[in-house]
RNA sequence: GCGGGCGUAGCUCAGUUGGUUAGAGCGCCAGGUUGUGGCCCUGGAGGCCGCCGGUUCAAGUCCGGUCGCUCGCCCCA
């Protein structure tokens, strides 16, 4: 049965795995929208155009993780691997750009052709915000305190650390690469197999490496901070200093760096040791030069993104569902006025679980395994003098209630 | 893309040195109880033992391959 099974690094979601999924979404929908975050939704592909142009060609995400393929019309497309770009792109093309700052939130699915782990998926879902067109560090402060804010909420802070570092403004940064390269190609015979073929493509990542030979190496090489010119010192010296202000601890991590190309100055992740070798919840940066690479006017950004498949993963709990009332019709006289009734109750509101079939005994089950809070029912007795039985579930007491009641008995 | 572990019922797992009709618990369905759930008792449905090939009188069990899952590397959310 080929057909009837997902694909490769795909997930049905369902049950207790969507109300998780949903609820980190909705805890990361009301804390943006504390800040003023509104969401916006783009296309979950775009013409291949905007990754290249964005995320830079040497990145593993263009060279090898991209569902890229042409449509019916001949033209390039890319299922969305992440969603700065397309929000950058978005903004351009509504011309939002008029008036700045934009505030947005997201939330949708990404797609990346990796092998599937532990928290990592072929389709996986993201949330994120992007503040466009400011170019204070406050922003950057703003930004990943509304990250804070929903760790809190979703009651993982604890487990969390936030990791902070500057990669400086672009002079800056080109100026590092080169030093770093130039120290790292005395060392090529020491450096992994791995680091070696990062050398050329994207040097900074060596930092990070976990081999114990290129740990070694990476002791001696330049720092990052000493390349810095004074401008971007003076960014990072504010953005600590707003940090410090809220009272947000972060930890300095120099060998943090981006995979993507287009970030600048501050790079940030909230990680966990938690969940394996897939520990950044949260990660983002400053994307001063992506709205001027998609063809825009140079405009500042920063922002993040967070995998709600390990957010939820991280969360845990159990995510209450909604618990209805059902109704249980005695005798086929009673079958009529229980979907009456079930219509009645819906349109004020309240949820109703109602049985096709079934005796007495099997509608009181369902109504079990339904989670239901109260059972209603009616019988010849109940029609007669036009009352019905409300049973509390959980407690087993029953009550004789008029039916004209019953909406104001369980609406409170 | 590279390495390790694992594939038996919807789920969690037994299955002896290869040996008759492949088992348990949970879950599901029905009955015990024709006006009442949870607990209990009884019965039932549900398996190409991941797939293909090989060894053998005989394979869930051994061997090879393949696919899938999983953990790590890589990458990243």
């Amino acid at each position: 049965m080929a057909t009837a099974r997902p694909v490769r690094g795909t997930h049905d979601l369902f049950g207790e795995t969507i109300r998780r999924h949903r609820h980190v979404i909705e805890t990361g929908r009301a804390a943006s929208a504390l800040y003023g975050y509104e969401e916006i939704a783009t296309p979950v592909f775009e013409f291949t155009d905007v990754f290249l142009r964005t995320l830079g060609d040497t990145s593993d995400v263009v060279t090898k993780e991209m569902y890229t393929f042409e449509d019916r019309g001949g033209e390039s497309l890319t299922l969305r691997p992440e969603n700065t770009a397309g929000v950058a792109r978005a903004a351009i093309s509504n011309g939002l750009l008029q008036s700045l700052p934009l505030k947005f939130f997201y939330a949708g699915p990404m797609f990346r052709y990796e092998r599937p782990q532990k928290g990592r998926m072929r389709q996986f879902h993201q949330i994120g915000i992007e503040l466009i067109g400011a170019p204070e560090p406050q922003g950057d402060v703003e930004v990943i305190a509304a990250g804070a804010m929903i760790l809190e909420r979703l009651g993982v802070a604890e487990h969390v650390t936030l990791e902070l570092n500057t990669l400086g403004d672009p002079a800056s940064r080109q100026a590092y690469r080169e030093e770093l390269v130039r120290y790292l190609e005395g060392y090529r015979d020491r450096l992994s197999e791995d680091s070696l073929a990062r050398l050329g493509r994207n040097p900074m990542r060596i930092l990070d490496s976990k081999d114990e030979g290129d740990r070694k190496v990476v002791e001696g090489a330049p720092r990052l901070e000493e390349s810095l010119n004074e401008a971007s010192r003076d960014f990072f010296k504010a953005v600590r200093e707003g940090l410090d202000e809220l009272g947000l601890a972060y930890r300095l991590n120099p060998r943090l760096v981006r995979g993507l190309d287009y970030y600048t100055h501050t790079a940030f992740e909230f990680t966990t040791d938690q969940l394996g070798a897939q520990g950044a919840v949260i990660a983002g940066g400053r994307y001063d030069g992506l709205v001027e690479e998609i063809g825009g006017p140079s405009t500042p950004g920063v922002g993040w993104a967070a995998g709600v498949e390990r957010l939820a993963l991280l969360a845990g709990r159990e995510e209450a569902r909604v618990r209805p009332v059902a109704i249980v019709p005695i005798g086929p006289a009673a079958e009529q006025a229980a979907r009456l009734l079930a219509a009645e109750l819906r349109a004020a509101g309240i949820a109703v679980e109602l049985a096709f079939k079934g005796k007495p005994g099997q509608r009181m089950k369902r109504a079990d395994r339904a989670a239901a809070r109260f059972a209603l029912s009616l019988g010849d007795d109940e029609l007669a003098s036009g009352v019905v039985k409300l049973r509390d579930l959980d407690s087993g007491e029953e009550q004789v209630l008029p039916r004209t009641e019953l909406v104001r008995r369980l609406a409170g």
